[in-house]
RNA sequence: GCGGAAUUGGUGAAGUGGUUAACACGCCGGAUUGUGGCUCCGGUAUGCAUGAGUUCGAUCCUCAUAUUUCGCC
């Protein structure tokens, strides 16, 4: 069974949605915030602690798999989720990402993209059949479609004939994918540019994907720019399929973009701060690593919900274990970071049920920047 | 007691008779956006054991003192 979205409401004085994605796993309701697990793990947690922030679905990776253990691997295994003991809803990201991260410009060809395993060294192709193909493989929920994420700037020539590939990929994609159990995604490039991302979504919309995903953003741009090149996209999808912006986590971020009609977010910042020991709180990011914090024997944030909160583990014990490099820091920040962004994300789901998202930007942004 | 060697920041240390004393770790900050998992970027010795001398100029040469260390009686 492919995916359900339902939208269930608008909000009034923006074009924040509240909806309801329903998959082979398990529902969930949006806006919602996917943890990144990479490698079929979301860095330092267990499938429980995954299950206690409340993660709707989480997000693993093509590329990475593809290389390490392989598809076929996780094929035996039962496919992803039996592989990695989670029966939660589960995205693959296409490996499109890769491209911007780990490909020069000369090593994307119409054919695809070559790349150097980053583990041994070895030429590589990527080809959107292939990611698709994979994919299919690892059985995930959603499957992302094989697209160039370019970086910020670049010429309209450039993007011009970017977005171009990007669609004929999409649609080589769509062509190969045979998994009935698994939903496609689109996702639309662009830049910053009005009629191309326009042109994009509409040519998508023709291809008929099973939801739609932002690509192209933060990698580089300032937020207004962000903003706009959402604003191009929201403003001509359809609005009965969910939406994704990719790769986009800061809670400003996230905030703003749901106004302009958001469902999905991930992002790798919660659980990469934390592994560096930062913290996010209602009053602003931390750095559990600073002295002031030594003798701080009070929990991150006292009305957190987060089992490292609960539990009241201290920032002084925090602060130590992340300067000393146990894991335990890691993993206990982690918890509490992904639990303050999927929290953040209920707080808007209830916003917009009140119709009150505008107030609770505007507390949301004093509060954070210190009023 | 006699003789030798050593003494550079929080630590391990490099270094030179002449502008800002290398590097590493630590420490103090900052960064991080579809994760190439111990990453990246800053800051961190107004001073080279102490005192005196030689010299235009000494962390570097000389002497004394202190401390450490090795050997001998």
């Amino acid at each position: 069974m492919k995916i359900e979205y339902t939208l269930l409401k608008k909000e009034k004085n923006s074009d924040a949605r509240l909806g309801k994605l329903k998959t082979n796993y398990g529902t969930f309701e949006t806006p919602m915030f996917m943890p990144v697990g990479t490698e079929a793990t979301v860095k330092t947690l267990s499938v429980e602690e995954i299950k206690d922030v409340h993660a709707g679905i989480i997000l693993a990776n093509t590329y990475h798999l593809w290389l390490r253990p392989g598809e076929d691997i996780i094929a035996r295994a039962g496919g992803l989720h039996e592989f990695m003991h989670y029966d939660g809803p589960i995205l693959t990201d296409s490996g499109g990402y890769q491209v911007f991260s780990l490909a020069r410009p000369k090593d994307i060809t119409e054919e695809g993209v070559h790349f150097k395993n980053h583990l041994n060294g070895d030429p590589l192709l990527l080809t959107p059949e292939k990611s698709i193909e994979i994919q299919n493989k690892l059985d995930s929920d959603i499957a992302m479609s094989f697209d160039e994420c370019i970086g910020y700037p670049a010429t309209r020539e450039y993007v011009e004939k970017s977005v171009e590939r990007t669609l004929r990929w999409a649609k080589r994609g769509l062509q190969v994918h045979n998994n009935p159990n698994q939903s496609l995604f689109g996702i639309v490039q662009g830049g910053e540019y009005e009629d191309l991302r326009r042109h994009c979504v509409e040519e998508l919309v023709k291809m008929d994907f099973d939801g739609y995903s932002i690509g192209g953003t933060s990698v580089g741009e300032d937020k207004p720019t962000m903003y706009k090149m959402v604003s191009y996209a929201t403003k001509y999808l359809p609005s009965d399929k969910v939406r994704y912006l990719m790769g986009v986590g800061d809670p400003i971020d996230i905030i703003e973009n749901v106004m302009r009609g958001i469902d999905l977010f991930d992002c790798v910042s919660p659980t990469r701060l934390a592994r560096h020991g930062h913290a996010y709180t209602k009053y602003g990011k931390i750095n559990i690593k600073n002295s002031k914090y030594k003798d701080d024997f009070t929990p991150i944030s006292i009305d957190c919900d987060c089992y490292t909160c609960k539990s009241k583990y201290s920032k002084a014990y925090l602060r130590h274990l992340i300067v000393a490099n146990e894991t335990l820091g890691a993993r206990l920040l982690s918890i509490h970071n992904i639990r303050f962004l999927i929290h953040l994300t209920e707080d808007l789901r209830e916003a917009i049920k009140n119709d009150t998202i505008l107030a609770y930007k505007e507390q949301f942004i004093k509060d954070y920047y210190h009023t």
